[in-house]
DNA sequence: CCAATGTCAGGTCAACTGAGATTA
DNA sequence: CTAATCTCAGTTAACCTGACATTG
């Protein structure tokens, strides 16, 4: 009795977005616990990448790679302010606009986080090869890719 | 320059505990908004599954099969009770314990949930073949299934 | 006039923590 | 005494909405 109350339900236990949905938790279990040993969050890491792979950016460019809702750009890029990891200037060319700039300590700091998530990676997907791992992150790459509505 | 600044950073692109959180995301807007019809969420779902599939029990068993926190539980029991899709009554072998019943109403409810999940699998899932998604539910399986620390 | 941008205020849900009272 | 159960209060992070002023 104590073995089938473990049991989680046929209905729930194969239906995908449920499945998916676990492991999204698991993952940002080991996540949140390796980026909290730095001081981070996943935005940080999110904005960090998006400046140090294609250069400063306005808010909302920085938004539009990410996936993070504008509002929550100001909030993030604020924090990261505060600790030296990027600078918020005006755009002389666009008043409307703060161009965002990665300093180098931001770029010390994404090295540390990079390193960090890449160890969380090979603990999250521990019991798939290195072929199932791509088959895995391809086959959720095209599901994404698909009309997410 | 519009093209670009569409482009995910690759070190995000790839990442895949970010991969699996998109996916998950884009998997709840799609249950949300179908349970939303239907007056549900989530909780609800793995609440009454839980209950069809293996009957009655306290509300600590059911957080064990569906992964649901206790005190959430609690929540989650009071508003199908409201709806009168559960009972809730004393156990009287055992007097910590509420236990838990689906009613036929719930069970009605349950099978519309069915139903509006079925669907929303269908088009989470619209760019896989029918072999495909089987191997990404595999290879989820087999992620979660490991030491989720 | 319309569109984009940055900012703020606020709201939701899932996930979780901690504490307390009751009973086994 | 210890452990399990139920309940409540409260927190967090991600995600999302609506509004407003400024500027293009």
């Amino acid at each position: 009795m104590e073995d089938a109350e473990g049991t989680v339900p046929a209905r729930l236990r194969a239906l995908p977005s449920r499945l998916v949905n676990q492991v999204a938790t698991a993952a940002n279990r080991l996540v949140d616990r390796a980026l909290a040993g730095a001081g981070a969050r996943r935005y940080h890491f999110a904005l960090l990448a998006a400046l140090e792979e294609f250069g400063p950016a306005s808010q909302a460019a920085l938004g539009r790679r990410t996936g993070i809702d504008r509002s929550d750009i100001v909030a993030t890029v604020n924090e990261l302010v505060a600790r030296g990891f990027v600078e918020r200037s005006p755009d002389p060319g666009d008043r409307r606009r703060n161009i965002v700039t990665v300093t180098p300590e931001g770029v010390r700091h994404l090295q540390e986080l990079d390193r960090l998530l890449a160890g969380v990676q090979d603990e999250l997907l521990a019991s798939l090869s290195a072929d199932e791992r791509d088959r895995l992150v391809a086959l959720l790459t095209r599901v994404l890719a698909s009309p997410p509505g």
